[in-house]
DNA sequence: AAACTTAAAAAGTAACTTGTCACTTTTTAA
DNA sequence: TTAAAAAGTGACAAGTTACTTTTTAAGTTT
């Protein structure tokens, strides 16, 4: 059956298969029931073409992470610039921070966040690829909050607090479901925000 | 081989052996490397022994779950206990959630909530665990807090920003440790918290 | 102490794990 | 057109998994 595509187009499709099933698996079985035969089975691929291209599972997993975060950082960049002028930016933010960190593909980050725990080789994997993908999402922020951004120090505390905060409630969330207080929280983590911004700028635009 | 203890005794002994081998191969190997295997042999126990004390694997985890939270309350309850009257109780309490919140037991405990979002059996059994777990830890910190407490639905909130906080930075802390920032969070937190229970109810107008 | 019950050990089993290897198919270059 | 290179296949090896069955040992009861 030939495909009439350079072994350059096959091998970039085998791996992308590969790469969405891994993703695709990941995020539906976690990563207690993420196996190599799996994902071969979910791409469509035999099991040798998986190790032709990823020495061993864990490189799969190190391409997979990578693609993940990178996905991620996508997300946040064209959610960010969907932002208006008349948009209130810290609400909307925060909303941005909730929507990409209990997002599928986040969630699957933390299979691999939680593995690394008690994993030294993926820990370093993931360590090479979260330093990157922080350093991404903070330029994106500074970008969004150059108007707001008085005070340096007291507005990354806050940034800060906002983002351990949200991260806070996905965890918490997994284990303690409440979807009432979701809406709650983050317009408790806004008045928040907005009144200590308040207390050194002066005034924020609603 | 005689032991000379009754049956209940030698029953309870190995279970008790057990649940500590599996608490110890979760929290050093991960729950994707906790094998009932690796559970016995780490307890000095057979294959045989344990599947007479829990019918699966499952029920190994449930009562390691149990075990571990029930671990976890007592440490909250004698850390709290333990704040001696003249102390700065906000800024003590968040140190205890801190230390508690990153401990091996509680991160082991992140293992099986993480696994639990992909593993609908887990996630039931945790899920009772948890309300019980969540509640006894109310009664403690509504005990030590009934000084500070003046808005209820205020402190509340401030309460859960703080608890979601602390668990935020620890997962962060896996991902990315920034032991530096650590101190810094949690000052910034207290601050926070103090700020917010001295303006009464601080109405923030938008 | 004989008869009985419960606990634990030893030795399985069948299904699944990662990774390999000999082989076929497809693309590339001379 | 044809030989070499690259990509893909699928059966297989070696080990591990959760769990069972058979056997032995310890404790209990009469």
């Amino acid at each position: 059956m030939k495909t009439g595509l350079t072994q350059k187009q096959r091998s970039a499709a085998t791996r992308r298969k590969l790469l969405d099933a891994a993703a695709l698996v990941l995020i539906e079985q976690g990563y207690a029931n993420l196996t190599t035969t799996k994902v071969c089975k979910a791409a469509g691929v035999s099991q040798g073409a998986l190790f032709k291209h990823y020495e061993s599972k864990m490189a799969l997993l190190a391409a997979l992470a990578e693609d993940l975060y990178a996905g991620l950082a996508h997300e946040f960049e064209s959610l960010f610039s969907a932002i208006l002028p008349n948009q209130d930016v810290i609400r909307e933010s925060i909303r941005i921070l909730w929507a990409v960190f209990s997002s599928q593909k986040q969630l699957a980050t933390y299979d691999l966040t939680v593995a690394s725990r008690t994993d030294q080789v993926l820990k370093e994997i993931l360590d090479k690829i979260v330093v990157g993908h922080r350093e991404r999402i903070w330029v994106i922020a500074d970008k969004v909050f150059e108007s707001v951004n008085a005070g340096r120090t007291q507005f990354d505390m806050l940034a800060d607090l906002v983002l351990i905060s949200v991260q806070g409630m996905v965890i918490n969330g997994l284990a303690y479901p409440e979807p009432d207080s979701i809406e709650q929280r983050l317009s408790y983590l806004e008045t928040i925000v907005k009144s200590h911004l308040a207390s050194t700028v002066g005034e924020v635009t609603c």
